[in-house]
RNA sequence: GGUCGGGUGGCCGAGUGGCUAGGCUCAGCUCUGCAAAAGCUGCUACAGCGGUUCGAAUCCGCUCUCGACCUCCA
């Protein structure tokens, strides 16, 4: 079965073939880390989660790695994020660093999200920087003017390359249209230039020792130095938010391609923005929620409270490259139909029934959605679209435990293979939990045990007040009874 | 202004030139002491106008409209 993803340089789907067969070099651009993660970025970084998962669920050893930027980002008015962020809290940079860090981190576990194989942080790879900054000005890409140097974009397209091939953006557009901004660029030679390392001014704590100055790296160079350095100077996946197509990712492919003459990545993945109020969740215009918000359901946006599963659950039903938009509704219909799957996960692993022992009549049908799931996961990693033949999996299965579909009419055989794909794609691969897990607390289990057998005891007596009582009252602790043909069973419900 | 991507049923959201997306909601039915859950059935959509075609939501053109990027952004 052949994998197809969708590449962002040259807009199509193409075949997906690793260089190092059986092997995958992924690098993924992370959070800057001086406020806290909102939820577009959680969209993002749980985007390339399933795909880092897909990957590896398909045999690749995959060697992910993600970022963190901890220096280097430049606001508009030219003070580093970091920085303003330290400043704002009185705190070392470094401490900001840290507890932003921190916080990703706990949001990442909490969504499930698998940590990367090496997440490096730019602050501790200056020297690699510093080195390509060298290795950029002796292939003659780079100036230095005052302690600062910078790319020098038009010798670098005037040799032909590419600059502008992955944004789609046409080079003399790049050249003349911003000609009239030129003076008022200061070092620059051209305003399309940008800076590789930055001489600092003396009221800028973050800086380091280099050839040309004390100062600090330009923004775009960590993601170059650090790509190459744990995954070599070519690699296969090379991904990110779509806002950082242009310039991020663009200058990246330049410093590269600067620095050894190779782009680094065969293929490149962009994610698509979250929307809030049909606008793109953005840290800097305030339109955002945070996983807190979410979670505690302390925001405007929402009615209530969501689960980190339902997030990510609800987050898996837009495909990577469509925009999402987050409203209360959407909510809750992707936390009822979490439940559902969850339900249904639940009685798939528990299930004890006969079964036919030679092939049978629904056979068949569980086979061709088995298939078509890897099939929509092979067409660039199309999740919704995978979804949907999951929850007709559901359908099944609770017919089969309702007694819709006799046992007999699915063999033995099949069902096993039900369990062992279904628990691979909703846990392995979509990355979901069961948040409802009653095991978690033998206590509570031993407690409902009593409870419904007391209330099993006051049906059979038709006293039907004490046992309506029972499951009110559990209701409101959020419990709900279900009275089916096997007896009464329960679960967590908020 | 330039570049690019959208506009799908009550809502969210997939999608292929002809064949059921799926989820949620709503209505009816089955099951049930009543609920809840589950199953079944129904609610037959593709911004507008042209064109290509035996046939288009899917290809082309135009119009309207929304959004993203254009050196802060996942």
């Amino acid at each position: 079965m052949n994998l197809f993803v969708f590449n962002s340089l040259s807009g199509e789907k193409e075949l997906f073939k690793p260089i190092v067969e059986g092997r995958v070099g992924m690098y993924v651009c992370g959070p800057t880390v001086y406020y806290d993660a909102h939820l577009g970025n959680c969209r993002t970084f749980i985007s390339f989660d399933v795909i880092y998962r897909y990957l590896m669920h398909l045999g690749y050893k995959v060697r992910y790695i993600r970022n963190i930027t901890d220096v280097g980002h430049l606001l508009d008015d030219g003070e580093d994020r970091m920085m303003k962020g330290a400043r704002l809290e009185q705190l070392q940079p470094m401490e900001v660093a840290q507890k932003y860090s921190n916080g990703f981190h706990d949001m990442m576990r909490l969504f499930n999200a698998l940590p990367p194989s090496i997440e490096p942080r730019a602050t501790g790879h200056i020297i690699e920087q510093i080195e390509m900054v060298a290795d950029i000005l002796k292939r003659g890409y780079a100036y230095e003017k005052n302690g600062s140097v910078y790319f020098d974009t038009l010798k670098f397209i005037k040799d032909g390359n590419p600059y502008g091939k992955l944004s789609g953006r046409i080079v003399e557009d790049l050249l003349s249209e911003s000609r009239d901004d030129l003076k008022n660029q200061d070092e620059k030679n051209h305003p399309s230039d940008f800076a590789l390392w930055i001489r600092a001014s003396d009221e800028h704590i973050m800086r380091w020792n280099s050839p040309w100055s004390v100062g600090f790296p330009g923004w775009h160079l960590e993601c170059s130095a650090m790509s190459t350095k744990y995954l070599g100077e070519r690699f296969d996946i090379h991904g990110g938010g779509n806002d950082l197509k242009f310039p991020h990712h663009e200058n990246e492919i330049a410093q590269n391609m600067g620095a050894c003459g190779t782009a680094p990545a065969n293929y490149w993945f962009h994610t698509n923005m979250l929307l809030l109020n049909s606008k793109k969740m953005s840290k800097s215009d305030g339109n955002t929620i945070s996983p807190t918000e979410l979670i505690t359901g302390n925001s405007v946006h929402t009615s209530k409270a969501y689960s980190p599963m339902v997030w990510r659950f609800f987050t898996l039903q837009a495909h990577y490259r469509s925009t999402l938009d987050i409203t209360d509704d959407s909510l809750q219909a992707a936390e009822k139909a979490y439940r559902r799957l969850m339900e249904s996960m639940r009685i798939l692993k528990n299930m004890q029934l006969d079964f036919a022992k030679e092939s049978a009549a629904k056979d068949e049908t569980i086979s061709s959605l088995i298939a078509q799931m890897y099939q929509d996961m092979n067409d660039d990693f199309n999740v919704p679209k995978t979804l949907a033949s999951v929850f007709e999996l559901c359908t099944i299965i609770n017919s089969v435990k309702d007694g819709h579909i006799s046992a007999q009419s699915i063999s033995e055989l099949k069902w096993k293979e039900l369990i062992t794909h279904l628990e691979q794609f909703v846990f392995d691969i979509f990355g979901l939990k069961d948040e409802n897990d009653n095991n978690d607390s033998n206590t509570i289990d031993q407690l409902m045990k009593l409870v419904i057998e007391l209330r099993k005891t006051a049906r059979e007596n038709k006293d039907w007040s004490s046992s309506d009582k029972i499951r009110d009252v559990l209701k409101e602790a959020g419990i709900q009874l279900k009275d089916g043909k096997d007896g009464t069973e329960w679960m967590h419900v908020n």
